[in-house]
DNA sequence: GACGATATCTACATGCATGTAAGTTACATT
DNA sequence: AATGTAACTTACATGCATGTAGATATCGTC
């Protein structure tokens, strides 16, 4: 079985991708080598043979390896905020359930991956690539804040506590949840129901 | 300046140490490579620099590369296993600090590099590194039962849920947790904090 | 249908991490 | 002091990831 073109041995047709859509399907693949096979595995091989095009061509669209790596990394991070602002948008609707927003979150650094790119940035040492995070945390607690509109001073700070709270756990959880799980014998959802359990310590 | 030996173009006097030394030796430099610079500092050629041997001598001592990130991964974890033991020693003799039991932890995330170890061993999926860590945690989950033993199972729910909490949470911290405060402008041991504050809403 | 822009490929070059083989030297033992 | 073990080095080989240059094919446009 093979993953070549219609025949070997034959010249195979090209295809010709717009340079947007080559790119998103690259970053698509790098996204999912990262999360399954870890940062290591995401080379400019791996991905051209993923989505059927040679090395050289990914270094055409993204200038470099590490052109390729950044904007992976700022696909994910926009990816994450734009979940964390869907957060927020739910708990401007519907304040009081504190499940929902602990799901979004954890579903954020889980499925969508941020957790494993959070790790990844943080052990190479490129911190700039979490700086648009920094204004989707500022606007998470805004509006945190306006929700639960109380005493001024002590509202930010335990708001701030929250989702360092929040974000934090999320984070391990996605990261080394599985095995530490296991190790514990414990369910699947146990860090998320611990969490939706303490979170209204903090604001309420 | 140079970090050679006492000459350059003389032969340097070539320093002949036992076998555990030279190990002891590489493993101090790779752990601080892999705490500073990440995971993919850690090399046979930037290992052998730091302490003045060969790559070549590295692979007599430790076999392959994967072999002496194998034994890198055994020492961190031995480490971090060791310091859960002395947290568990620390409560049995000093129940009702939840700051003590809190700090140790952190500490052994934070400074003794576990945090990233750990992320590094679930980013790249070998995790039967972590086995050895398995027993560690049972054993703390157990002095946690004796010195809190109340009502059985519920108990042991109770104590797994702190454990998890507590693990996730230096876990996160360590890893993450230095960018993640200063975006919320928090103080250094603000996670420690809250962590020391939930605690007890476990076990009591 | 011809043409131009460029997406894509082939072929080659380079650097680095790893691994191997054989020689060299330090040190303990005698 | 002679000797054997093995820690250590040098020299070479290999594979992979990245990068470059030039050729080729595709597609929109005229």
């Amino acid at each position: 079985m093979s993953i070549e073109g219609p025949e070997i041995g034959t010249t195979a047709k090209r295809r010709r991708r717009v340079p947007e859509v080559a790119r998103r399907e690259a970053l698509v693949s790098a996204r999912r080598l990262l999360i399954t096979s870890g940062p290591t595995a995401v080379t400019l091989k791996a991905v051209g043979d993923e989505i059927g095009v040679t090395h050289a061509n990914l270094i055409h669209h993204f200038g470099s390896a590490a052109g390729l790596q950044s904007a992976l990394m700022e696909s994910m991070v926009r990816d994450l905020t734009d979940a964390l602002g869907a957060a927020v948008e739910q708990l401007r609707s519907n304040p009081g359930a504190p499940r929902a927003l602990v799901d979004a979150v954890f579903d954020a650094f889980d499925q969508g991956g941020a957790g494993r790119l959070a790790a990844w940035i943080a052990l190479s040492g490129d911190l700039q690539h979490l700086e648009p995070v920094r204004a989707a945390v500022r606007d998470l607690v805004d509006a945190i804040c306006e929700t639960f509109a109380a005493e001024g001073e002590q509202t930010h700070h335990r708001v701030t506590s929250a989702v360092l709270f929040i974000a934090l756990y999320a984070f391990g959880d996605a990261v080394i949840g599985a095995p530490l799980r296991d190790m514990l014998d414990r369910e699947d959802d146990a860090g998320r129901k611990i969490v939706a359990r303490l979170l209204p310590t903090f604001l309420f």
